[in-house]
DNA sequence: CTATAATGTAACTAACCAGTTACTTAGTAA
DNA sequence: TTACTAAGTAACTGGTTAGTTACATTATAG
């Protein structure tokens, strides 16, 4: 029976792969400690230094995971819900679902956090610099298209209009602490999200449809 | 010479919450080491706590300090520049206001980022709730009169084209680590900073004046 | 059953670190 | 000079931490 042994070292590295991305999420590099993680994914330290080396080797592994999960979207942007006629909803379309990405993955967001902290730092070290952002291949799709078809401005830059996007859903969870303060309201709460997605879209839309004949 | 005495211990002190603002904002409250702080502060450990208490309280007064030169650019958004006729060309002003600044002070951007990963704990806990961005006031001015002379649409919302403005420059920073290796060129190169500057700039406008007669 | 290897435990080590304390130096006032 | 106080030094303390090692348990293959 090799493969219940195998099964059961497999399930605990993920066990220790799992507990490690909650505490180095929350905590950094720094904060987490290795003892917490072990305790965590109920196992100890021996295990984890045998499948994982180090603290920043388990580190490395978290952060590869959490990246595979953004490429693990690909297949979402290219439905075809992204070929269709309706150019200006499929734009719509592909602002709410990055903004559900980053809301219904905090740890991905604190973790592209941490990584910006450090640097980048351990972003190169474990070999995520081929690392493409499925949004940017179907935005440009999407962009082609509608310039194409008479719909957007052809001076509309593909890089500028990413980063607006990007800006806009990343920095909402990303800076949700400090900005609730100022703003003096819950951002929180799904109706606030739902205002600021309508509101992404309808400035890209404007952004993006202005000087061109409406449809 | 009671005063120089003074002087002198307030040079010291001037010394370790300028030592304390690098090397905290450089590694985060976890990641920074007294013993390099009072090193950096050419003094040691016994004068930070006889000035400062503990590494908490310390930290508490570098995010007061980082703070404080958000709010002392009110002045500069007070100025005559956002008062006159040429509305649109008061947003472009502003939009460059907060870029400059977010440029030429990444230790505020760094704080921020660390308290945001912290969930604002100390930004509550030393007392900076009464904060406000001192932009959000005179974006307010400025949309108001705007939709007042017919020139901006009436339903434009103050906190949702805040957050916008605030998400596109900040972002740009916060996360030019990351962005810059997804992007495949030099985000930090005062060209491409023109280039943003210009495509919020003009995604704003678009978005103002969407459906008003043109100027 | 026995040998072997995977898996797990717990104690240990060497370094580190926040915070303290005993002591020294230097400036100042009378 | 003398008495006093602020400023500075360096060693120390108690606790923590990443990483290691010696040992125990369990499972399996022959």
């Amino acid at each position: 029976m090799a493969e219940l042994k195998h099964s059961r070292s497999e399930q605990t590295r993920a066990r220790i792969l799992a507990a490690a991305e909650e505490i180095f999420s929350e905590k950094g590099l720094d904060g987490a400690r290795v003892d917490e993680i072990a305790a965590r994914a109920e196992t100890n330290k021996r295990m984890l230094y045998e499948y994982y080396g180090s603290k920043e080797g388990l580190y490395g592994e978290v952060l590869r995971r959490v990246y595979r999960r953004l490429s693990d979207c690909e297949q979402f942007f290219t439905a075809d819900e992204f070929a269709g006629p309706d150019i200006i909803g499929a734009i719509r379309s592909l602002v709410d679902a990055y903004l559900a990405f980053v809301k219904s993955d905090p740890t991905y967001v604190r973790m592209v956090m941490w990584e910006n902290l450090y640097g980048a730092r351990h972003f190169d070290q474990y070999g995520l610099a081929g690392v493409r952002d499925p949004m940017k291949k179907a935005l440009g799709r999407l962009l082609e298209r509608g310039k194409a078809a008479g719909v957007f401005r052809p001076d509309a830059e593909e890089d500028q209009v990413l980063m607006t996007i990007f800006a806009c859903t990343f920095n909402y969870f990303s800076n949700i602490h400090t900005m609730t303060r100022v703003m003096g309201c819950d951002l929180a709460s799904d109706e606030q999200i739902a205002r600021r997605a309508a509101q992404i879209t309808d400035m890209l839309t404007c952004y993006l449809t202005a000087g061109m004949p409406a449809q």
